[in-house]
DNA sequence: TAACCCAGGATTGGATCCAATATCAATTCT
DNA sequence: AGAATTGATATTGGATCCAATCCTGGGTTA
């Protein structure tokens, strides 16, 4: 059940505590508590800060520690500005060679996401939301593109979960994710861009009213 | 002179290792051996390792350890593809605010290119060559997307060295560069889109010829 | 009063040691 | 003979310990 090694099961709780907040944005992180919190040497916590600090969730300074990272809004809306060059181009890729399995998974994973949403399982709800993008992206044949995207949406997760904790927001998640399927089910692919820029702006509009103004 | 931390100074090492291509791609890397060559531990060999991993210069699997990542030609043309993206959308929003400060850093980093190329100095003339094309980055006032791109560049390293080995190629580059100045200093966007996109495509015609056919 | 300085504690960085896993060759069994 | 197994060795993973750096508070001095 638990990773082969110790170094994953940290970075998976890291990502889990941060992504609930429950590391809070621009908090230090205090190696020797957090190890020993989670049963863990340091050593394991370092590597596994370290992954992060390269995927930009963290940041570190020398001899001073790590601290979480915190997005201003520039930073937020530049990895959004980010997101849109590159799944526009991984749409353009994907959606004419997009297979019926393709297809299924994406409405399993709409119907898992409104499953968790009903049982108010945010963790699981951030899953099944990644595994509806990342069907086209996986599609795309651009792996090195579609690791860069991993990272820019692992950025925003926090925000994310606190984007769904609306009724209203979910509401319209759930519409937009229809109409896309039903584009890509007809291989309207610039359709299916217009759609996903769409969604990406809805999501940055009210992104506006939660994140806070000041940078860290 | 040294970095603070031995981590980074490890890290730099690691990075001219592989510019140089004194540790070969697809090569493993033999922590204990590797650490000694250095002169340090393996606990900050592995921290920079783990950076590496995260920049894609390095695969690492779960007990097996790291080896040095090779490029297939699939993965060079998508790494030169999306940077064709992020760099158009950094250029349009660097250029109508560069500086003249800024094109004075392009015509000295350029120079310094040159100057590196008469002396056979490989290792300079990659640092010059990178002073270059963040300039423009840099003014773009989109420091995520930067670091984007800096690590698509890191990952092509040891290529774009074999590159540089023939005066053919250096020419070129040096005659591309001076036009994507002219085209600066004339303040037209659209141009210096046109040429970046041309010094790119030179790029991968020679590239192509280099890299070996086969993934790893 | 305010700036500087200097302990002492807190925290991070690195080295060494031991444990866990993988690799590989020799051996056994079918 | 070939496949599976087992044990020895090499290599990675993690814990503990010590060193280096940073931070904080109290005292001193201009």
């Amino acid at each position: 059940m638990r990773p082969p090694t110790t170094q994953e099961f940290v970075l998976d709780e890291l990502r889990r505590l941060i992504l609930t907040g429950e590391m809070a944005a621009g908090a230090p992180i205090r190696q020797d508590a957090l190890a020993e919190r989670l049963g863990v040497s340091r050593v394991p916590l370092r590597e596994a800060l370290r992954t992060l600090e390269g995927e930009g969730q963290v940041v570190y300074r020398p001899h001073r520690g790590y601290q979480v990272a915190d997005l201003s809004l520039d930073d937020l809306l530049e990895v959004y500005r980010i997101r849109e060059l590159l799944e526009t181009e991984a749409t353009h890729k994907a959606v004419p060679s997009l297979t019926d399995e393709d297809i299924d998974r994406l409405v399993q994973a709409e119907a898992d996401i409104e499953k968790a949403a009903l049982a108010g399982d945010i963790v699981g709800m951030a899953a099944a939301n990644r595994q509806f993008h990342f069907v086209v992206l996986e599609a795309s044949g651009m792996p090195r593109l579609t690791r860069l995207v991993r990272v820019l949406w692992d950025a925003t997760d926090a925000y994310r979960a606190l984007y769904y904790s609306s009724s209203e927001n979910r509401e319209r998640v759930h519409r937009e994710h229809h109409a896309i399927i039903a584009a890509i089910r007809a291989r309207k692919t610039d359709e299916v861009i217009r759609l996903w820029d769409e969604h990406r702006d809805g999501a940055v509009i009210a992104l506006r009213a939660i994140v806070p103004a000041h940078p860290s």
